[in-house]
DNA sequence: TTCGATGCAAATAGTTTGCATTCTA
DNA sequence: TAGAATGCAAACTATTTGCATCGAA
């Protein structure tokens, strides 16, 4: 589902600070819902709802996974979290970071590295110029070959 | 499902053309194969699996959609077809064209529309200088608002 | 007369949803 | 104690696959 609701605040730095903006907008804090923030806490870049209901590999309580789909859901919602589909498989669910609004996966080795605004705020100039295109690298991530993985002459699917 | 199989041949500019280049590829015609052809080179434009198999809306004999799957997988490894994933919602499918490997995909209306070579290599160029990025637009569209709805002022989800 | 291709159905992955129950504020 | 959130199961979308049968070359 996409998400275009109410103005997002800022990201929180740590748990408690989450749990207190959380509360603030009106939202209870339940052991689903604070197990769904210590593993995006912990886990410190994008984690899959699968992960999250995994509770990190069994590190912690584990939740059902369509509880955790709600709270991600809901987390995003209230601006502390954000997701992006990386390809095929499953969404990516990260902390919202106001530093790095972009995302870019490689399709060679997976990992998904963040597009730091600067950056991006150039890429979308030379893309509007160039296609009058608005392009947003958040949701759908920028996709291709990582630097390593080009320089070392990994296929790419065929144009 | 990636393809990374062997090399594909020119596109056919038409049906019988296609027929011709797929018989020499060994492949057999059938009516649900031909059906795949018929639908691509008619629609002029992109096609979901789903829209094939209903014969372009009733005004061919539809066909079993998983048939309909592997016929587009099969197309595609012999070099006629790619397809794209454009946001949510299923594949779509088109006969390539080498002049257009890249797709932009517009998030709020919809329309996906070719990225011509030389911007594309354009793109290219900055992503790989800016990001070391080795950037495809083909399997994975470009997405973000098209000049159309970027101007109407469309709301784009949040980065 | 072969395999390649089909149709059908079942399986799969990822995600959403209905509902009765539980728990937070 | 009201309403939010949960757990469980069932539904859903997009796609793949097993298998017996059929048909193109």
């Amino acid at each position: 589902v996409t998400h275009s609701h109410d103005v997002p605040p800022l990201p929180a730095p740590d748990v408690p600070a989450a749990v207190t903006a959380l509360r603030a907008r009106g939202l209870r804090m339940s052991a689903a819902r604070r197990l769904v923030l210590e593993v995006l806490y912990a886990a410190g870049g994008p984690v899959t709802a699968e992960e999250v209901a995994a509770g990190l590999g069994g590190r912690m309580t584990a939740s059902d996974l369509g509880s955790v789909y709600r709270n991600l859901d809901t987390l995003e919602r209230a601006g502390l979290v954000v997701h992006a589909h990386a390809g095929h498989g499953p969404a990516e669910y990260r902390l919202r970071n106001p530093g790095t609004p972009g995302v870019a996966c490689c399709e060679v080795c997976g990992r998904s590295q963040p597009i730091a605004a600067p950056a991006l705020a150039h890429l979308q100039a030379v893309l509007r110029d160039r296609l009058g295109w608005e392009a947003s690298f958040s949701h759908f991530p920028l996709l291709g070959r990582c630097p390593d993985c080009a320089g070392a002459g990994a296929p790419l699917r065929r144009g």
